[in-house]
DNA sequence: ATATCTTATGAATTGTTATTCATATGATAA
DNA sequence: TTATCATATGAATAACAATTCATAAGATAT
């Protein structure tokens, strides 16, 4: 007999209960799970290590991860609107940084769980 | 004329360049891309919240969140192999909980950058 | 050993997403 | 206005990933 006691089968019946009181929103976990994956592509995630150097215009930001204007174009776009990055216009260049300081930390921490492992 | 001054300009080159050689390489992007995938579909970031309130074994995560019992496995395998989760076995049943701090360090950061916006 | 409970896995299908190409839009300068 | 530079977008193809179903494997009890 190695399985849990009773007791300990009766705890892991209040943490589902607990898990299902606490579980977010369905569109709260939609939201979050669209913004993650806008920084789960290599390329877009490249993308936002090169901003997290200070704003760039998109030519710039093209030169920094190599590709075509037209991709960056839309893996912007895929970053802008789920709010990992923002852009204001420059004359006749778009200039582009981290949202906030939000992202700053998660990728920072990301990386850190990066040194972890491996 | 609206644009950058020639030293702005300078400035922007300087980012390109501490941009390039800031990047990391290819093989720690793609891994941090890829951990980042793992928590970007809504039924594994669903998961991830659950187990986020404590340990639970698989039958449990099932019923937390909803679904069947393979489909919940296969998403549990990803989010192990991608060191979000991790696993011990208890007799029959395999307990699974999340992987460490960063991640969630990760989750309520990106719980608050959802406050700031909509 | 056999039965039962729990979890894991392979293969196929279905559904999603990224990238490309061509072109459109916005901004400035002449 | 027209030309040019910078960025954005639509549509299509091509690459990828998620879910399902059937079944295998691991663990314990009888």
């Amino acid at each position: 007999m190695f399985s849990d006691s009773p007791a300990d089968m009766a705890s892991h019946e209040e943490r589902v209960k607990s898990a299902l009181v606490s579980m977010p929103s369905y569109e709260e976990i939609s939201t979050l799970a669209a913004r993650f994956k806008a920084i789960s592509e290599p390329s877009r995630l490249k993308i936002l290590l090169a901003l997290s150097c200070g704003e760039l215009c998109v030519e710039h930001i093209t030169q920094a991860v190599g590709g075509n204007q037209s991709a960056v174009s839309h893996q912007l776009k895929t970053l802008k609107d789920n709010k990992i990055v923002k852009a204001r216009r420059n004359g006749k260049q778009v200039m582009y940084s981290v949202s906030d300081e939000h992202i700053m930390t998660m990728i920072s921490v990301a990386k850190e769980h990066l040194n972890c492992d491996e």
